[in-house]
DNA sequence: ACGGAACTACTACCCCGGTGGTACTACCTA
DNA sequence: TAGGTAGTACCACCGGGGTAGTAGTTCCGT
């Protein structure tokens, strides 16, 4: 069973690094976070340790460096995340959030077009295949 | 300017009776939630504590009781939540997040009519209002 | 008036995200 | 070979959500 927990910011920064290289040391990393905030070296390093024991991520030893890869993939973590705040928000109606987000949060009229667009694919899809 | 923060589970759960009652007693907060998860009176206290701390709720004195009310909108920590969701996720893209909604997380054929009309009544409000 | 009940205050914990210092080790180079 | 350096290991700490015991206070009923 794969749980993948729900990560934090450190956590989906460091993540969104591993999944765009494929695996990266914890320098690597490091270097390419420079830019948001400069945490340590030791942050990160402690960071991915936490998250390897979480089962996010894994490692392993090349000399004496840790190259780490991850082991859940970024719409594993985005479809747990989501749910949860579905689950917690809008008692798991994901419609409901949706409504929610083109009622209140702003969407311009080409986004809403484009979603337009999209539900028609979804409505397509859904009649031969429904929902993994 | 109101932070709004992000609230926890039982916080949530704390301001959804605060919400639907206007106003209640920590025994009145606590018996609501004794179907989920039986927490301890004391427990609800120090979190209705921390959430006036914090700046959600408001307690006023009647006898030796507190009676709380919320000093925040469901819509408002929706709002928030959500936003927040969409910028660690979705790099605060909102369209995308719908998308991703649409297409990874089980929404129905029926739901998908039900947005579809919510997007048009949208795009009718867009045009001559903008955004709340 | 006294004891118990009802309430809040205080305090202590646990977990986890985040942050980073310090210690240790192994390697590499002058 | 001695020393610096690169890299991990270990540890401590803060804040906040969550949980709850215990202490203190106040009031009410017998």
């Amino acid at each position: 069973m794969n749980k993948t927990h729900h990560l934090g910011e450190l956590q989906l920064a460091i993540m969104r690094v591993l999944w765009a290289a494929g695996e990266a040391t914890v320098v690597t990393v490091h270097g390419a976070l420079l830019h948001e905030g400069g945490r340590a070296l030791t942050t990160i390093a402690t960071m991915l340790k936490k998250m390897e024991k979480k089962g996010v991520v894994r490692h392993r030893s090349e000399g004496r460096q840790f190259i780490y890869e991850p082991i859940v993939s970024e719409d594993q973590v985005k479809e747990t995340m989501v749910s949860e705040l579905t689950k917690k928000l809008f008692e798991g109606d994901v419609a409901a959030l949706v409504g929610h987000l083109i009622a209140q949060e702003g969407i311009d009229a080409s986004e809403l077009a484009q979603l337009k667009g999209l539900i028609a694919e979804q409505e397509g899809r859904t009649k031969k295949g429904g929902k993994a």
